[in-house]
DNA sequence: TGTGACTTGTGACTTTTGTCGTAGACAGGC
DNA sequence: GCCTGTCTACGACAAAAGTCACAAGTCACA
C-alpha cells in the first residue's frame, strides 16, 4: 500500500514541493472515494474543501436555468479543483463537479488549505502558477464564446485535442479519446445538433473523417482556417 | 508630493501589506504615465511587467480577427492588470489594455514581481485572493456567454451596475456612470445594435427608463425575471 | 439474438443574433 | 448661435444557432 505522501506526490501541484512541506499537507489531507455519476460538489454550496484527484475523471461544469451545461474543465489524475473558493471571503463553490469514473481523491478543508498556503511560500507560488494557467484558459474560453462561431470553436477544439494527444502514442491527427457529440457540445457551449451538423460539414469538406466516436483530422490547415472565424 | 510608498498604499493589493514588504515593492516599482487612447499592453506580446493603476481608467479587452472586442474588465485606481503572465512559463500578455483617460500607474517587471512573491508570503496570499476573485468573475462571464441570451445578459448587467452604484451616493436603481451602447455591447460580447434594440424592448415593457446615457431601473423584479434566461 | 439505453443522422422550422444603410439627436468646441 | 463628430433609432435583411420530431445505427448484456 502506497503511503499518503507517495500518493500526494503524484498531484502535480505538489510534485516539486519539499518533503517537509508535503508532510504537512499529508497531515491534513483526507482520502475519499466516489462512484461514477456521483456529484462531488454542487455549485452555490458553501465551500467545504479543495479536491485533489488521485484516480479517475471529473467533469466540472455550470448549469443554466434551462438545463444546458457548460463544461469548464475535464480533469484527470494529478489535477485539482475547487481550489479557488477557499481564498474568497464568502467562498461558495462556483461550479458543479461530477465523477465520470470511479474516483479516488484527497480533500483538504478550506481552513487547512489557507493556513498551509500562509505558512508555506513554496506552496503559495505553485498555486499561483496553477491559478495563472486557469485564468489563461478561461480567458481563452471567453474569447471563444464571445467572438467565434460554433464552427470556429469546433475547429479549435479538434486541433487542440489532436495536438495534446500527439504527446502520447496517438497517430498524428487522430483523436483517440471517445467523445460523444453531447459532450463536445457541453464543452463548446452549444447543443448536440449543432455539433453533429458542423462535424458533417467538415467531413463533407474533406477536413475530417469520422470513424465511430473517433475523429481523424485530414486537413489541418483547412481546419486552422475554419478556426479563424 | 506624495511618496512612492504612500501612493502604492492606495493600490488595493498592497493596502494591507506590512511597511517592510511595501518598501521592497516600492524599490522596484516604476512610475509611468499614458495619454487617453494610448495602448498600454498588446495581447500576444511577451510579458514585460505587471501594472498597478494609480489614476485613470483602463479597459482590458480581447480582439477578434473580425475586429469585434470582448471587454474582460474595466479598471480604475487601485486595481492591477497583467499580473497573471509573470507566473506563466512563457508569459504572453493575454489581453490588450488601453487608457481611457490620462493614466498614472506603477509597473513592476515580471522578474521583480515573481521574486517579491517568492520572498514575501504576505504578498503571495493577497495576490491569490485577487486571482480567486478574477477566476470567479471569469467563470461567471463564461456562464453568461454560453448559457444566456443577450437579453438575459443585459438584464444582469444592469442589475449589477445599479447595485454596485448603490454603495455610492446614487439614487436607488439609477446607473449614473455613462455607458454608450457600444461599450455595453463590448462587455456583453455582442454588438451595439442588439443592445439598443434590447434596451428599447425593456423600456417598452416598462422595466427601465432611458434618459440619455443614464439608465433608470423601474422594475427590478421584472429585470431579475429577464435575467433568468 | 433480442432488447433497451444510448448515440447519431436528418430535415423543417423558429428564434436569436448580427449586418447594413440611412436618418435623427445631442454635446461640446468655436 | 452653428458645425462636427459621436451616439442613437429604426427597418429590412442575412446568417447563425437552437428546437423539435423521428428514424436509424451501435453497443452491452442477458
Amino acid at each position: 500500500m502506497e503511503s499518503t505522501i507517495q500518493t500526494l506526490r503524484r498531484i502535480s501541484l505538489f510534485a516539486t514541493l519539499s518533503d517537509d512541506a508535503l508532510a504537512r499537507v499529508a497531515d491534513v489531507a483526507i482520502r475519499r472515494t466516489y462512484a461514477p455519476g456521483e456529484t462531488i460538489i454542487i455549485e452555490g454550496d458553501p465551500c467545504q474543501a479543495a479536491y485533489f484527484i488521485v484516480e479517475g475523471q471529473v467533469r466540472v461544469y455550470r448549469l443554466s436555468p434551462s438545463g444546458r451545461e457548460q463544461v469548464l474543465a475535464r480533469l484527470g489524475p494529478g489535477q485539482a479543483f475547487n481550489t479557488v473558493p477557499p481564498f474568497q471571503p464568502h467562498g461558495l463553490n462556483h461550479a458543479t463537479g461530477e465523477a465520470l469514473t470511479p474516483i479516488v481523491l484527497y480533500t483538504i478543508t478550506c481552513d487547512d488549505f489557507c493556513r498551509l498556503v500562509k505558512e508555506c511560500a513554496e506552496l503559495a507560488l505553485l498555486i499561483l502558477q496553477d491559478f495563472a494557467a486557469r485564468l489563461d484558459h478561461l480567458t481563452n474560453l471567453v474569447e471563444d464564446l464571445s467572438l467565434r462561431t460554433v464552427r470556429g470553436r469546433l475547429a479549435r477544439f479538434l486541433l487542440e485535442r489532436a495536438s495534446t494527444e500527439l504527446n502520447g502514442t496517438a497517430k498524428a491527427g487522430q483523436i483517440t479519446q471517445r467523445w460523444t457529440q453531447e459532450e463536445i457540445a457541453a464543452h463548446l457551449g452549444t447543443v448536440r445538433d449543432m455539433v453533429g451538423r458542423t462535424l458533417r460539414a467538415f467531413a463533407d469538406g474533406g477536413l475530417v473523417r469520422m470513424d465511430r466516436q473517433r475523429i481523424l483530422l485530414l486537413d489541418r490547415e483547412g481546419l486552422e482556417e475554419e478556426a479563424q472565424s
